[in-house]
DNA sequence: ACCCATCTTTTCACTGAGCGAAAAGAATTT
DNA sequence: AAATTCTTTTCGCTCAGTGAAAAGATGGGT
């Protein structure tokens, strides 16, 4: 049927092999060699032939049918990154016992590029739609998370972000930098931050940074519709955990991790990355 | 003709490449490029090249100190893979309500190859001392979710995993297969699997399996210590869990993921990854 | 049963992409 | 300042990787 995704000028054999990975996405997690070959803009003979050695490495891994699908591997590779590895495994429990007090959708985001990744969500109700997967990149300027991770990142880091345009997701979403700039000197004095169907109607969450040595590696948000209750009651539990997970941070920083975010540069605004620029 | 001993160029581009990224785990998430290059059993010059190519597709990612890690697009990754994609993110809403019901640690496994791995655990007291990691690989005949897989797998299956044998990992393993075979009607006939201290001293679980139009795609357990309660009585509980995950999966099955094992040929009893059975 | 369309797998001769020794450049340590 | 260990860049040779094409499966429509 239709599928024509970007095109990746893949050149290097090492590129072509990651476009091959890189075909896969949360609508297609399953495809066929043509598929995958169209997909990765590449003719069926190579990719066949890298399909191939990419399973063997459990990269890729196939169903009864011959359709590929990303392998365990990368699964188990996943794992040993850095959002999994340090930050999520640390941060569980106090998710969970957040969860667990106020029986809301709890939230674990960090900043990547000029965006907040979702790094966990607990959701007990069996039937809520999937808002936001894990792994969703979200807008720094709309959402809980992403303020209270905005207010208290560095300065310059700020600045570049107040710089852009801000995308305007419903009518309550802030597009104005002073408000915003106003807001952010709010949220620091509070420590933490609100939002109200700022990024989708119906919805509305408070969040705080998990401040390590003074920078945000971190921030965890209580979501909730806006209706149902006021979520300024958590705040205190939520800062609670917040803190607690910074001091557990703090202390098992021997096995330093890399910071994520360093780079303004790579990821633009929203949706997927392809591939981040390159210079030759 | 002789060969220089360890010499393995006889390795394609991309299985070199894969080698880069092999080179880490969770020992080991972060290195230098000479470390990186020594661990791959590649030249510097060559690793330097094929890193380079990674982190620009974000498939490696440096630190501060221009280390190297495992970057976020191989988590991302990672989240579009069956085991996660499909199964932790339904089994999620599951695992959290009978968490709640118990406060217990809770687990879901599936089954890759010979081993049994660990796809979520929820363990909410803060201080636990990390038992099994996600992703770690555990073994059939010692563990309660093991068993439950084991249990409930096709008879083909059961059988090859019972005329290998069984590791004795604490006293209290089974290492008889006729014990085992035992047990494992047991099992079928009760609907949930129990262990006590057979992996880890100390340690009891009860599991059952996640039964799919007929077969085993995963299993959740609920694990103790020993003396604290008797776990039996969060069969109900349990059972609920498992069931209501399975009919689940069952009505999403439209979008059917590739069950992850079906050969048992790849990895071999307990993988190649070093794990150990009992922390010290 | 047939044909036609689309899928996967295998082959093979050509060639430029990738290799890695080596040297230059940084950054530490002694 | 010399020694050590790390990272980055260069470059000519060669063989690994390429992709068109053909052969083999598969499937489904009539």
């Amino acid at each position: 049927m239709s599928e024509e995704p970007y095109k990746s000028s893949a050149k290097s054999v090492t590129a072509r092999a990651l476009a091959v990975l890189a075909a896969f996405d949360v609508e297609n997690p399953l495809l066929t060699l043509s598929q995958l070959a169209r997909r990765a803009g590449l003719p069926v003979a190579t990719v066949y032939r890298l399909a191939g050695e990419l399973e063997d490495g459990r990269f890729l891994d196939r169903d009864s049918a011959g359709r590929y699908g990303l392998g365990v591997r990368l699964w188990e590779m996943g794992l040993l990154t850095p959002v999994h590895g340090r930050l999520r495994e640390t941060a569980m429990p106090f998710l969970l016992n957040l969860q667990y007090e106020c029986r809301e959708t709890v939230q674990l985001a960090v900043c990547d590029g000029t965006n907040a990744i979702y790094v966990e969500k607990l959701t007990s109700e069996v039937s809520v739609p999937i808002q936001s997967r894990i792994g969703a990149r979200i807008p720094l300027h709309a959402t809980g998370v992403g303020k209270a991770l905005l207010a208290f990142s560095p300065e310059a880091f700020t600045d570049a972000i107040l710089a852009m345009p801000f995308t305007q997701y419903t009518p309550e979403t802030i597009t104005d930098r002073r408000t915003m700039s106003r807001q952010l000197a709010q949220i620091r004095q509070r420590g933490y931050a609100q939002s109200h169907q700022e990024y989708q109607l119906g919805s509305t969450s408070i969040a705080a940074p998990v401040l390590v040595d003074g920078t945000v590696q971190a921030a965890i948000g209580i979501v909730s519709y806006t209706l149902r209750t006021d979520l300024t009651r958590y705040a205190p539990a939520l800062l609670r955990a917040a803190d607690g997970l910074a001091r557990r941070l703090e202390t098992a920083a021997g096995t330093a991790y890399p910071s994520i975010s360093d780079r303004i540069s790579g990821s633009d605004v929203h949706g997927g990355d392809p591939m981040p620029p390159q210079a030759s």
